[in-house]
DNA sequence: ATCGCAAACGATCTTAAAGGGAACTTTAA
């Protein structure tokens, strides 16, 4: 059963794939369309009646007939129709980054190419600046976006092989309703992007590895990715098992030599019996293991607020009034709504006028509600010079200003720097958003010297996020170590723009705790009169 | 192909930077 997302992109590449075909544009405009209303819906359209496609915004008649055959077959004629007459490797092309369809479409007419790998040679050989609109600049860029395209083949999101890792325990536990699996590998340890599924099992005489390939119909083997199954003791499930194949290389060298297993009850205890500090199995990626209490470890019940969302006022799919009802209903004590600011033209950034709106919505309900409360915030786009998008008394009005970059992310070190400092430095400025801009096995977000980043947020009482989006996961785990050495707070915010995303606070926690984040140092864990305080903490008007 | 206003059809409209090539196209947020 496909994700709405997924349905989503397949909607996006037949209008990519029209493109290339020279199909009327503005039949190839309500395919992207469709692709962007799907995309952003949290309820899961394959469980909608079909009926109900129709009434969404964007789908017509035709599409709703699509998302018909989409249920049954999983795909479309008329996308099929399309991929077979575009050779699968000018497809890919499709997908790397500084390639659109036109660039594609002359790559592929003009000088016959027909896959990332000869483009790249063609590159190497200096034949794509024969091309009209190219340039020496394009060669070089579409050069390093094929190997960064081609580094990435191998990985998948943490969050998409952990729901297909449910997947195959639900199989396994059909075969053998007794049998006891656990996650273990990288995805126990929780790295946002993995190579495959490990899973540990007892019991399991019935899935010899031969068996595995014969059993392919019913997908315990799989194509894309590798899914390694360990078989412990059948009569003792094995915490030594566990330990062992769930421990990175670190790990395993530090901890896990002449360790005593016997008679263990649970992985703690064999940390106990050999006189050693619990590490939990997503922090064993650190390079250094700090001393730190387990207990003080950020977990997802400390979180008490929901900090960075976005609702209709901008690119958000509900109401204001809608998050913050799914915040009290996940049992939230506040929201902090942050739209997009003016700039933000794609995302209906707001205008002066608008902000202004939204804020008396905002009054409105916390003079109706005592028991839950909503900040008002703002992202506010880091323009190219490093300000920020409204003026100062508009900037002031606000509870929280979130400070993120948005445009032009093609940028050196020295200017990403110069930009984010600048807008750590604003005086108005709370938290900075996703640091880097990365999407995780999609684009590597501009590059930035971590430590100074910190140390200035450590020096203008400016908190980080953690954006919890599993594409994002943007400040990096590997930094908040040093942020909390610098009394940096970090805010583990879902960036949420309909009422599902807010659960990717989960995924933020993960890698918080990844980090070896502790509760203290977390800002969203702060209820709500802490929170309060440290609005206005800020000591340096 | 979809929408909206209207009753069969016309309009579809983000914007700014970058790069390449000297005015404009392409891409991406």
């Amino acid at each position: 059963m496909l994700t709405n997302k997924e349905i989503a992109n397949l909607f996006h590449e037949l209008a990519s794939l029209m493109e290339l075909h020279d199909e009327n544009p503005f039949k190839l405009r309500s395919y992207e369309n469709a692709y962007l209303a799907l995309r952003k819906m949290d309820i899961p359209l394959m469980e909608m009646e079909p009926q109900e496609w129709k009434q969404l915004k964007g789908i017509g008649t035709a599409i709703a007939e699509k998302l018909a055959e989409i249920k049954n077959s999983g795909t479309f004629q008329t996308l099929e129709q399309f991929r077979e007459k575009t050779p699968p490797g000018v497809q890919t092309m499709l997908r790397i980054k500084g390639l659109g369809p036109k660039k594609v479409k002359s790559i592929w007419k003009e000088l016959n190419i027909e896959s990332p790998g000869e483009l790249a040679y063609a590159c190497g050989e200096n034949r794509l600046i024969e091309l009209k609109g190219f340039g020496a600049k394009i060669q070089e860029d579409v050069l390093k976006s094929i190997a960064f395209f081609d580094s990435n083949q191998k990985y998948f999101l943490f969050s998409t092989l952990e729901r297909e890792a449910l997947h195959y325990v639900s199989l396994l536990r059909n075969l053998n309703p007794h049998a006891r699996i656990e996650f273990t590998g990288a995805l126990r340890r929780a790295l946002p992007v993995l190579e495959g599924i490990d899973l540990l099992v007892d019991q399991m005489d019935i899935l010899q590895p031969e068996e595995y390939q014969q059993r392919d119909g019913e997908g315990i083997w799989n194509e894309s990715y590798p899914v390694n199954i360990y078989v412990c003791d059948p009569d003792n499930w094995n915490f030594e098992m566990l330990l062992r194949t769930s421990g990175s290389e670190s790990f395993q060298t530090q901890f896990l030599t002449n360790l005593q297993y016997q008679h263990a009850t649970d992985e703690m205890d064999i940390f106990v019996k050999n006189g050693l500090p619990f590490i939990p199995a997503e922090c064993r990626d650190m390079d250094t293991f700090p001393d730190f209490d387990e207990n003080q470890l950020l977990k997802q019940e400390d979180i008490c607020g929901v900090v960075h969302a976005h609702s209709t006022y901008s690119d958000g799919m509900y109401s204001l009034e809608d998050m913050a009802k799914e915040c009290m209903r996940l049992g939230y004590q506040y929201l902090v709504i942050s739209d997009h600011s003016r700039s933000a033209f794609y995302a209906n950034g707001l205008s002066i006028e608008r902000v202004e709106q939204q804020w008396r919505a905002i009054d409105d309900w916390n003079n109706k509600s005592d028991q839950f409360k909503i900040f008002k915030a703002i992202e506010s786009d880091i323009l190219n010079d490093g300000s920020l998008d409204y003026p100062d008394d508009m900037l002031q009005g606000f509870d929280v200003v979130i400070a993120s970059v948005h445009s032009n992310l093609k940028m050196d070190e020295t200017k990403a720097m110069h930009r984010l400092l600048r807008a750590i430095e604003n005086p108005y400025t709370r938290i900075l958003g996703h640091p880097t801009g990365r999407l995780l096995l999609s684009r590597p977000g501009y590059p930035i010297n971590h430590h100074k980043i910190i140390d200035a947020c450590a020096a203008h009482q400016v908190a980080i996020e953690l954006n919890a989006n599993p594409l994002r996961l943007d400040l990096d785990w590997k930094w908040i170590q040093y942020a909390m050495e610098k009394g940096v707070l970090v805010s583990v915010n879902p960036d949420a723009h309909n009422l599902k995303g807010i659960q990717d606070i989960r995924y933020g926690v993960l890698a918080a705790r990844k980090g070896g984040l502790l509760k203290n140092y977390c800002l969203n864990s702060k209820n709500i009169s802490e929170f309060k305080t440290w609005i206005s903490s800020k000591s340096n008007f």
